[in-house]
DNA sequence: ACGGGTAAGCC
DNA sequence: GGCTTACC
């Protein structure tokens, strides 16, 4: 074969090969191939350390590590000029950084200057080769790679844009319109040999792995076990293969040969368990050549792509804007339950030596089986997501599985300087040249500095009110005002007078300068005016749906492109330009409640971006949309029209009914995951009976059965007509317990008795307990009896979700529940 | 390991 | 009033 097929997974550095090693995807025979770099391409930094002083500046042992040494030109946008440095090739990545001894410090030490030393090479060879992962490739034998140049046209619907942002924009759409790859997969997981009172550690694998699980898209499941004695039949009645080993490392030796068959395989937190746990048993036995590339904190597979679930579901963005915040922790029981609506069926003991091969074999198995089913959600849209982030971001999938939204950002940016010949400023650099002060007070103590406006909304029930607001409100900001590291206080004085925002000091270059707002403003935009619509328009129900991915990662990188400037960690830091983006945010807020009452509408509520707007008709609508648009030059849009709405006195509260009879609820208590079951139930109850509600006129019926639904509800709570699980509330544990110095938390206190008992537990786990009367106060679910249970609590948890939309409905608990107190809660308390 | 603002329950 | 969690 002259010329294969491949699309890009990711980028390595092999320390055998001493190079950079690309991965790629044939997606015509479905096997993974690796192709060696062939360009001669070297491990680098910057520095203004003049050439022919590297030899005597740096430490013998690394200046023999020295590669080649030139000069470069870039160009320095902090200071808007070109600038001529030193380019320090190395023979391997940790002479650069990384190891305890590398040239990026001793030069530091000597008072030199030093840039582009922390980028992971890998990451490093993607820019300087204009590589995309995700995308496909025309590979030759010789390892040449190459992409079809595909020449897009800016559509007419980006004629408004700048020249700098359409040229973004036009090499971005190719990356879009090319759907992904489907590849086979399977999900592996692991079962080990220990003891109740040790969970078994893979830096320390001195038990045997007991059962492999393998699960694969073509239907196909089968369970490697180490026999032990007992009856173990061949199948199980899911119609799973069982195979028997007497010897693990034949297991063991199998089940890695069965892994390398697949390109893509999911564990569930298979980096820091199930594959390092298996490569090192693996050479403990004398297994050789096994396909696991073990690192620090991840695990690869040189036959395939290995994506390990839990990092990927532990990913905050992941977690909010793909699945809508719709599981709490992160365990594979927890997200499995939440999102596939299948809980795992735990053994009864944590002592796998007292389980017998088949029940472990089962378990085993239906871990394998939930990790499959995660993987594979949405029919491959997982899969799909990734592969888009991978383009958007220009990394490669395995690191965009693992890593979070300000790193997909960073590395975004990181290459479009290096396409463009930009130095990457270093972050302390930044803040020199342009400043770090923030001038704005936060309302939050501790926090850096002013962020949105939330109105204060006027409680009680509003018919017809309108919701408008900015779409992508801060994207959309630092497009049109183009704020960023590299505009914020500029180096020319003529720009010094462009302060938009009067309270602050700071200025907006108008030269043109950073690609930043560009590139924010290409993806704002090709988000809306191209696959949204798409998303909505096209005929193929397959690009229906990848268009939709599409835009929903390009949302992803809009929601997050402001807040990474202001934290504290990101590499492009610049406080000044975030505080600017939230001041403008303010502003545009304002002017646009100011312009609604020069209508003569009322503004009932608002937050951030949005303005809730009482009694507008379409037209008035229509012309508060014009005037804001041409006062300030971003998009403020109707989204929705609710029938009605019902605020209550707090911020960030409220329920409204839309013309289409669709509920929102915002904030309210009883959207809370955490609180208990029963009183979920009876809050959704209460949320059908006002779905319903057309008129004001039906609004007194509705009371009505809204008062009896809470009485109903109060009555079994009375007369002990629930289950415990219904009780109990689920709190997350966001570290690990000892952690927990300051204060005990209830959720806290539960997490430590469950410990005590020999229980696993650790940070992402949900913790489940019930309020029981006693000095303790709480229970754990399991341990917990319907006798012990506090009541009057629970009632206190009813009367205070229950107020929050009672309160603006001139309902009152207490009235409501009086009924029934004289009658039995007397007594009962 | 994105930001700030708001609210609730408990210590 | 601080800590912790969940939400906008």
């Amino acid at each position: 074969m002259t010329n294969r097929r491949g699309i890009l997974l990711s980028v390595f550095y092999s320390g055998e090969e001493k190079s950079a090693v690309m991965k790629f995807y044939d997606p015509d025979n479905g096997e993974i191939f690796l192709i060696r770099d062939n360009t001669g391409h070297k491990p680098y930094l910057l520095t203004n350390a003049p050439p022919d002083s590297l030899e005597e500046v740096l430490s013998p042992s690394l200046a023999a590590r020295l590669y080649r040494v030139t000069r470069v030109r870039k160009f320095d946008v902090l200071r808007d000029r070109e600038v001529e440095l030193t380019k320090v090739e190395a023979k391997d990545p940790l002479a650069i950084g990384g190891s305890s001894r590398n040239m990026r410090e001793e030069l530091t030490k000597r008072g030199f200057n030093v840039w582009e030393a922390k980028i992971k090479y890998y990451d490093c060879y993607v820019y300087d080769r204009g590589l995309i992962p995700g995308c496909s490739y025309q590979v030759d034998e010789s390892g040449d790679v190459s992409r079809p140049k595909r020449e897009v046209p800016v559509p007419p619907e980006f004629s408004h844009l700048d020249d700098k942002a359409k040229e973004i924009l036009s090499s971005m759409i190719p990356l879009f319109d090319e759907p992904s790859p489907r590849m086979k997969s399977v999900a592996v997981d692991i079962e080990v040999l220990s003891t109740m009172d040790r969970m078994p550690d893979p830096s320390k694998p001195d038990k045997p792995v007991a059962a492999v699980a393998m699960v694969d898209s073509d239907g196909m499941k089968e369970i490697h076990v180490l026999a032990r004695g007992g009856e173990i039949p061949d199948e199980l009645p899911s119609g799973a293969r069982i195979l028997k080993y007497e010897n693990e490392g034949r297991l063991i030796r199998s089940v890695l040969d069965r892994i390398s068959q697949y390109p893509l395989v999911f564990t569930y937190n298979g980096d820091n368990f199930d594959m390092p746990y298996l490569a090192r048993r693996a050479r403990e036995l004398g297994v050789r050549d096994w396909p696991v590339r073990l690192e620090r904190d991840r695990a690869l597979l040189d036959t395939g792509m290995h994506v390990d679930l839990y990092k990927l579901f532990s990913n905050k963005s992941i977690q909010v804007y793909v699945f809508n915040n719709r599981y709490l922790g992160y365990t594979l029981d927890e997200v499995a339950e939440a999102l596939l609506g299948e809980g795992k069926i735990e053994l009864g003991t944590r002592d796998f030596y007292s389980v017998g091969v088949r029940e472990l074999a089962e378990y085993c198995l239906q871990d394998a089986e939930l990790t499959f089913k995660l993987g594979n959600i949405g029919d491959g849209e997982l899969i799909r997501l990734l592969f888009l982030l991978s383009r958007i971001s220009k990394m490669s999938l395995e690191e965009v599985s693992r890593q979070g939204v300000s790193s997909w950002i960073r590395n975004m940016i990181f290459y479009e300087y290096r396409r463009r010949n930009w130095l990457i400023p270093e972050q302390n650099e930044i803040k020199a040249v342009r400043g770090e002060r923030t001038y704005s007070q936060a309302i939050i103590k501790g926090k850096k500095y002013m962020g949105a406006i939330v109105l204060e909304p006027v409680p009680g029930v509003h018919f017809n009110v309108a919701v408008m607001d900015f779409a992508s409100l801060y994207p959309s900001i630092i497009g049109r005002w183009k704020v960023s590291f590299e505009t914020i206080n500029c180096p020319h004085d003529d720009c010094r007078d462009n302060r938009p925002v009067e309270e602050l000091p700071h200025w907006i270059c108008r030269k043109g300068l950073g690609i930043v707002p560009y590139l924010i403003q290409a993806l704002r935009d090709v988000r809306v005016r191209r696959y949204k619509r798409r998303a909505r328009e096209e005929k193929d129900e397959h690009m229906r749906r990848w268009f939709d991915t599409v835009q929903r990662s390009l949302k992803v990188f809009l929601n997050a492109s402001y807040g990474v400037f202001g934290y504290e960690n990101f590499p492009l830091y610049s406080p000044p330009a975030a505080e600017t983006i939230t001041a403008l945010a303010r502003k545009a807020m304002l002017l646009s409640i100011e312009e609604a009452r020069k209508m003569g509408l009322e503004v009932i509520y608002g937050d951030t971006d949005s303005l809730f707007i009482k009694g507008a008709s379409k037209e008035e609508v229509e012309r508060l949309e014009e005037a804001v648009e041409s006062k300030l030059g971003i998009d403020l849009e109707l989204e929705k029209w609710y029938r009605y709405v019902v605020l209550s006195k707090l911020k960030k509260n409220y329920l409204g009914v839309t013309v289409d009879g669709v509920i929102d609820v915002k904030g309210l208590l009883g959207k809370k995951r955490n609180i208990p079951l029963f009183v979920k139930r009876a809050f959704d109850e209460v949320l059908e009976i006002l779905r319903e509600v057309e008129t004001p006129e039906q609004f007194e019926e509705a009371k009505k059965r809204v008062a009896e639904t809470i009485r109903s509800y109060v009555k079994r709570l009375e007369e002990g007509d629930f289950s415990l699980e219904d009780l109990a509330f689920r709190t997350m544990l966001t570290r690990n317990l000892d952690s927990y110095k300051k204060t005990t938390p209830q959720h806290v206190k539960v997490a430590r008795m469950l410990e005590s008992m020999g229980k696993r537990v650790v940070a992402g786990q949900v913790i489940r307990y019930v309020k029981v009367r006693g000095r303790d106060g709480v229970m754990p679910l399991e341990l917990a009896n319907k006798s012990q249970i506090d009541k009057e609590k629970y009632l206190e948890i009813m009367r205070t979700t229950f107020e929050q939309i009672l309160d603006s409905l001139d309902m009152d608990f207490d009235e409501i529940v009086r009924g029934r107190r004289s009658t039995s809660l007397e007594e009962f308390f």
